[in-house]
DNA sequence: AAGCGCTTCGAAACCGCTTTCTGCATCCCC
DNA sequence: GGGGATGCAGAAAGCGGTTTCGAAGCGCTT
């Protein structure tokens, strides 16, 4: 660590020279310091907090409590988190990294020991048991997922509802009469995590609203799930025609499942998935797809937390508009 | 922050009182001693190291480096980070994630500020341009591969050469003699990643050792990439029946493409992995690999930060062997 | 009632580091 | 060559906390 004696002795100067020199609150000639920012500049000098005061109180650290719950895809998680270190960079800010493993408790040491000076919480459920902590403490945090009852929390997400809607929709709009929503594994409703639950209440909502046959399905991952779930769906519901996906590692194994079965996409089959772009992009048949933007997410939620600690009011609840773009997995019905 | 003040008020003593309850350097009776303890949980307090000078000039804090270039297979790199996390906790340390795209500058920050006490560096190359760096400032690291010059250095890794000759012997064993190495992405290679090299080193020295006649392709991702890649190996090396992968996200793909190819495998080829268990283990071909222990690399790491932090003499390198586990996908030429 | 431990208190010390204050050289100009 | 700027060094203050020191209260024994 090099300290403000180090550039004094650099500079040539006394370390008060050098305090005056960067702080400007007394003048000091243009010659020492120009010396002085130079010897800043060679050593790598930075104030260190610990110094007098308050000054630095803020520990520019933001804490990212991912989960790593199985059932989660790790890329996703993976994609957010790094976007999450890139914006708050880009804020001066560094990042700590908290496991679930640890439960509340991490949230707890960090807020209690100030290591962090503010939170983002990822994979909320509806009744996330680390919301009372988040609440009682004084930490700034802001939540990706929104849970049952967001007051006075910061949350971002996708609109998980609209984009189960916006599927459905399309389908729809595409003559689709029976329609079925593959989910994610069971544990992940059974957690009640919040995006997951969204989106089952939109798709179910829009599949009545245009009275369709619907049928939904939480769903593991691999080979032998895909083939299951594909021919259960065949099986209980013969006319089925327009498939949502919420599963990323699920979607490519489902085509495959669904081929096996006789049923080419999008001739007999629609094929919708909700998930990050590329995923849905490098399928084997490219999927319409509602994006899940987890970059964007992680830029906002940091943008969020900053404005939060520079005091500036923020919204309670950014609900990302969902996109649909199409691509080569669905046609109009009997096409 | 609760501080010694709170705990003093809520256990209704003095701050001095709860100090000597708590360190034990003077006699305090029973019943004050408990109470102190008491109101220590309750309020959850932690002695704030920015006291009396030295005893907390240690953050406990880690710096994890890594990578996120372009050609790293991404769970690999999560699940190393969580045990990295895991293996921190344990030691009572977090860890504070840096990425890639600050270059080393990530890394002059932390040494700098005194941030973190150590960095653990994954993704290491062979002249690798944070090498000066960690040499040069006294923060204590450790390196996930071995550069080209690791004298001084604190090195973990899989022995990735071995890891190429094992996979050889264990072909050449069953009596085959041509093969081929499909390595990862060539940007890999291109960066000079340690143990990319390390292992093409490895596979080609087995291979000449063996009088085998050998190829090694860099390859891209994807199905198309595997489609290309086994399309040329059967062109150029007609003899060829044994084939090492060394491509974590490939190994799916290559098996389909050697499939349409009219290649079976174990039947008319071989093939070998070097990958996490996991990924080998739930191919559709089950692929006998050796393991890429990430998790017990991300332990070992942190055990020996910790060592050295602790002053303890630690050994400059520590290459795991490799161990190849036989699974469906090779068999004895011509069986 | 004085002496004596045992406990506990309040105040001061301390920590590493920065900032601020005071004052001493210069230098310059009349 | 004296007097005011000007520019800087050195010493001291300050920060937020904990630890340490000296001493005081209190109940018991002698």
């Amino acid at each position: 660590m090099v300290k403000i004696t180090d550039v004094a002795r650099r500079a040539g100067v006394s370390p008060s020279t050098v305090s005056y020199a960067l702080s400007g609150k007394r003048p000091i000639s243009d010659a020492t310091r120009l010396r002085v920012q130079a010897a800043v500049r060679e050593l790598g000098y930075r104030a260190d907090g610990g110094g007098r005061g308050p000054a630095g109180r803020r520990s520019k650290v933001l804490a990212l409590a991912v989960p790593m719950r199985s059932g989660v895809h790790v890329p996703v998680v993976t994609q957010f988190a790094v976007s999450v270190v890139t914006a708050a960079r880009a804020h001066d800010h560094d990042v700590l990294l908290l496991t679930q493993g640890e439960g509340e408790d991490g949230l707890a040491r960090v807020a209690d020991t100030g290591l962090a000076d503010a939170v983002i919480v990822m994979d909320v459920q509806l009744h996330d048991p680390r919301l009372p902590l988040l609440r009682s403490r004084s930490l700034p945090s802001v939540l990706i997922g929104v849970p049952a009852e967001p007051d006075g929390l910061t949350c971002v997400d996708l609109d998980f509802r609209a984009a189960g809607e916006l599927c459905v929709d399309h389908l729809a709009r595409l003559g689709h009469r029976a329609v079925a929503l593959v989910g994610s594994p069971p544990e992940v409703y059974v957690r009640r995590t919040a995006f997951a639950r969204r989106l089952v209440e939109g798709f179910t909502g829009a599949a009545d609203r245009h009275r369709l046959t619907s049928a939904v399905h939480p769903c593991g991952t691999g080979r032998e799930a895909a083939r299951a779930i594909a021919g259960r769906l065949v099986r209980e519901l013969p006319s089925l025609t327009g498939v949502v996906v919420h599963n990323e590692p699920l979607v490519d194994p489902l085509i495959d499942a669904f081929e096996e079965l006789g049923l080419s996409i999008p001739g007999d089959l629609s094929l919708t998935a909700v998930c990050p772009a590329p995923v849905a992009a490098s399928a084997r048949v490219p999927v319409t797809s509602v994006a899940v933007p987890s970059a964007e997410l992680g830029t906002r939620a940091v943008h969020l937390l900053v404005r939060k600690l520079a005091g500036a009011p923020v919204p309670g609840a950014t609900l990302l508009p969902p996109r649909l773009t199409e691509r080569a997995s669905t046609a109009p019905r009997g096409a």
